[in-house]
DNA sequence: ATTATCCATCGTAATATTGCGATGAAAAGA
DNA sequence: TCTTTTCATCGCAATATTACGATGGATAAT
């Protein structure tokens, strides 16, 4: 055992927990937060930034591409990174989503 | 190594992380799309609802109490748990925050 | 008192994640 | 051409997560 049992759980579940998954790292968030602020930059700003190394800072950047949420380019000698906004506003809307549906009329239960 | 550094990032991403981490799994996922449609329920219910084993939907469960999400009371030989409305608001808040923040004028960045 | 039910916890195995040094490919500049 | 810069990837070690059977404590039912 150790890995998920995806099968059992519908697409939606699956895909909202791999969507948490993709920022569930400070250095993942920390990722977003600065290309949010600076709309654009380079691998080698971040590895400033994070304090991380440059392999584990690449990793990093490897699985937010993998989830679609930033993009790269080749840029001469740099690899240029930014949010990839039709990605960003699907995360945006399926965990507004998700927190919205309660209702908290009572906050008791049992 | 293998262990996040904490050290290296801010309050507010350490505890975005964290949030994400505890929501990055689909049974916990499932877990809380049920108690938002019950409005509240006992361990063997999710135990039937998820197909996981017993101890497997037990550990799911205590990692979203501690994470505070949800609370959980003894009723008699059962357990009762629910949504804890405050960290759920608090998780909703910090969420569509984050995702706010981005300004998508124009999709182009390199 | 005995039995049955519910569930948290322990122990263990399998797998995933995190982090870094080393290496190498690709492009720019000398 | 040779060197430098930038970054992705490989390989490894440390740690975390996921899953389950087994056990035991607590309460309810007989």
């Amino acid at each position: 055992m150790g890995a998920t049992k995806s099968a059992l759980f519908t697409r939606e579940q699956n895909e909202l927990a791999a969507m948490a998954k993709a920022i569930a790292h400070p250095a993942r968030i920390a990722i977003l937060q600065y290309l949010v602020r600076k709309n654009a930059c380079v691998c080698g700003d971040l590895v400033d930034e994070l304090g991380l190394a440059q392999a584990t800072t690449s990793q990093h950047l490897k699985e937010l591409k993998l989830a679609g949420i930033i993009q790269g380019s080749i840029e001469g000698v740099n690899v240029c990174y930014c949010i990839n906004p039709e990605v960003w506003n699907r995360y945006r809307d399926f965990f507004s989503g998700f927190f919205k549906k309660v209702d908290l009329k009572d906050g008791k239960c049992c």
